[in-house]
DNA sequence: AGGTTATATAACGGATTTGTTATACAGAGA
DNA sequence: TCTCTGTATAACAAATCCGTTATATAACCT
């Protein structure tokens, strides 16, 4: 059970097309932020802050590997499941951003 | 099943303190637009605001009883079984905010 | 008709969002 | 060490959000 306050922040950072479709990509696994930025047609530095904005709500659990740093789902966030049940409720997402480095994902 | 567009767009609306607390009061049934105003520490007219942007994504329903107007959750809506869910993580709201005209609610 | 009440719209301001470019930092490898 | 690659941060601009006050509209009631 969650205030208000809390949940409707959490909404803030679900409340975003990039946002929602990285993390639909991380419900299939895991993911290189390198291939967020092969992926979508916005600037790394654009990807670099959307993945702060979702770590920061604790949604996010990264992982490093060498130069690159590997994204997650949460599934210790208190708000898990209602992510979970959201992305739930999206289309299948065109997975056609292969990742062109060799960040061995 | 929802595009990530759509999806988004809806919780951009619902990622509001706000319009979660205006939408976890009508769960409990309708609601006179006055209730709002006497309820919320915000203007009338950002109270009007408020109702509008959720009626134009279609999830409020709306019924005129003499000067007043009483809103309720649209259960038509595509996304009604989605705010429902998402308004049941929300704890209880305090209901102390007794509507102080004659709206006969 | 004229006044009162409930709601909506208009116009504006400050804060926030989301992109950009430029630059810094971190690790890999010759 | 120098360079390359991957990621993060800083600084800025355009757009959006959310509040305000002022005003318009709609319905009710003498």
């Amino acid at each position: 059970m969650h205030t208000v306050d809390d949940l409707s922040k959490v909404l803030k950072v679900l409340a975003d097309p990039t946002r929602l479709t990285m993390l639909k990509q991380m419900q299939g696994g895991e993911q290189c932020a390198c291939s967020f930025v092969d992926c979508f047609d916005i600037s790394q530095p654009a990807i670099s802050r959307h993945l702060k904005m979702m770590r920061q709500a604790g949604l996010l659990l990264e992982r490093r590997d060498k130069q690159w740093i590997h994204y997650r789902l949460n599934e210790t966030s208190p708000f898990y499941t209602i992510v979970v049940d959201l992305l739930d409720n999206i289309e299948t997402v065109d997975a056609s951003c292969d990742c062109e480095t060799d960040c061995a994902i």
